[in-house]
DNA sequence: ATCTAAACGAGACGGTACGTCAGGTCTTGGT
DNA sequence: ACCAAGACCTGACGTACCGTCTCGTTTAGAT
């Protein structure tokens, strides 16, 4: 009997993620609490506790359940433009919602802490968002811009290396300029190996 | 009476500092409290909070005491060659000290919960490396190996972002082959200004 | 339409009553939940729910069940042997079903707790066998035995009394000696009314 | 060092046990939980499990702490009356202390549940009582009222038996006449022993 | 032979209290 | 004045059960 007893509660699962990422938005990670969750959720614990490990999966959760609306790759032809036009997607994607660029800090900082959600971490949020990015280099590949993928993962971690540290260190703004002058970056570092 | 009473003892202080960095790398940051330290210490709580804020602070200064031997920068006259020798100095200071990347990873961490403790990280932590780095490019400028110092800031970004974002994310390794590739192409960036 | 539907399953009613009792008197009734009876006769938490109020009715009505084997009442024609066989027959009676004395125990502590059920205990357990010790009483008194019925509540406190301090509070065993001093004590008491 | 750290709190430990007490005549032992004493207390639930058991032991303890004032043992030079007039104070106590009695069949029931606190609860309180009871007779067997104290327990247990039983089972009042009933017939049955 | 309706098992749900842990503060006596 | 020790209040933890509530399934008598 494999579908026996009561089936999970859609909208107690929905409250439950809503009501975590409205109270670290709003409260700060940090100084949010399970209990706080459940309360502000209408839920129990033990309904957080059954499908959750802790208090940074449900925010994960609600930050993925959140960031469906995906940021748009752009596909201009040109690797340099499609560089410029991802990197600033995503740094506004930080703009438009007030209060995430704190939520993701404090993701980094708990996986960090606990090598499982690391883990989850990686998976569910770090790896896709490389492998977007990388898309635009073997496209620009296949057009013949880029003569040799072997740095690959290098361009990768340059451009997601500053936007973390920016998000994370605070040097300096997630702006336009800073999209343009890595696109110029790693485009020539790509374009390099053509002519050899 | 400004001296009156009895003076700190630099006794417990180097036993609190020792025992936290020691059970920081054996058992790892997160798990181990304050109450915890003391007692290796054989101190009282009290004595810790006396003299620093958190559980952080002391790591981070039990840190900085066993990091006074600093990293060696290398002055080659040639740009490339320099930050290749200092990125290399950097990653291999890790390798040197095991268990520290995993105090590296809970100090940051910390420094995303907590606003107070990320000015004390970047004060005594991360400015003086960004300086450091700053000066190899100031010092190539000076010899006209780079005409134009306005991009220094995302320079440094760029390499100290790839070192945290590996440090952090478990992406790829700190070893000579990246030093030598960040190097390739921070130096290229940095030259291509000074023909124009 | 009065009796459509399933009909109450006997066969979940029986497990339940011996899962409630086998679980009584070997893990002891303070530590078992209403939640392992149900597991452990392989029903549903609601299927006990639906029948008894809480766990002490359930275990209440298996003892009953399990009890229906009735006391013998001795009528040898003396109040005295009739009083020292009806307490010994009690005494017995505990020694015959072991663990069943916990599990007494544990249902008079559910009624101090719980007045609802000490009135079910009161009228399901207490008087019937209160009304048995009357019996012999009035019958004594209509041989002539007993002249005065007038304290035959207090002589019945006593004997009941003894019982259950002994039960309770462990200061002595319910043997044999115990029975025969009790029906000296209160066949002499008894019968002293009748001189007056 | 034996005597280091801070000492125990005697103001915290008479609000702990006034709270328990004071809730308990009000509100019931059975509905009252330690986080409520403990708030009732102004104390925090880490003090009150570092110096007792669980609720039962607090309430244990309160109670005897509230019960200092003893109960008056009679010395008349009759064996009767003595008894007559132990009794009499003894069920007296009870009405004069409202609320006493609920909380005196909440520790039976606990001691029932609870092998650890029944040894408690017989050796702080059962115990005690049944040593006076039984000094009455001692003391009228030394003046010749009484021949044989072989039987010295059942009359305690049939004293005790009766107050207890009409404690937890609600048969009938603790009032004069049960006490001079229970006089008459234990001064009856020990004195029987005399003319032996 | 359906249909209807209650009982059934399973198990998720909102709650309450548990007993534990650690945080940060305080109060001793001793150095 | 500082120190080790350790009790204190606070607040959150993760767990255990409570009693209730859906589910899909089963089982009878009424249609």
């Amino acid at each position: 009997m494999p579908n026996a007893g009561r089936p999970r509660s859609e909208q107690s699962r929905c409250n439950i993620l809503e009501a975590a990422l409205r109270l670290a938005r709003t409260r700060g990670y940090a100084r949010i609490t399970i209990e706080e969750i459940a309360a502000e959720a209408g839920a129990g614990k033990q309904t957080i506790y059954r499908w959750w490990r802790s208090k940074a999966y449900v925010v994960l959760d609600a930050l993925k359940e959140n960031a469906r609306v995906e940021i748009e790759v752009p596909d201009t032809g040109s690797l340099r433009q499609d560089i410029a036009g991802f990197l600033w997607n995503t740094f506004d994607a930080q703009r438009r919602r007030p209060g995430i660029t704190r939520v993701l800090q404090s993701m980094m900082a708990e996986a960090q802490l606990d090598a499982e959600f690391a883990e989850s971490l990686r998976n569910g949020f770090i790896e896709p968002r490389r492998k977007t990015l990388k898309s635009l280099f073997t496209r620009a590949c296949a057009r013949g811009e880029v003569g040799d993928l072997s740095d690959l993962n290098i361009w990768v971690d340059i451009a997601f290396g500053v936007l973390w540290y920016r998000i994370l260190v605070d040097v300096g703004p997630l702006d336009k300029a800073l999209a343009e002058k890595l696109a110029d970056l790693l485009a020539a570092a790509a374009g390099a190996g053509r002519s050899a």
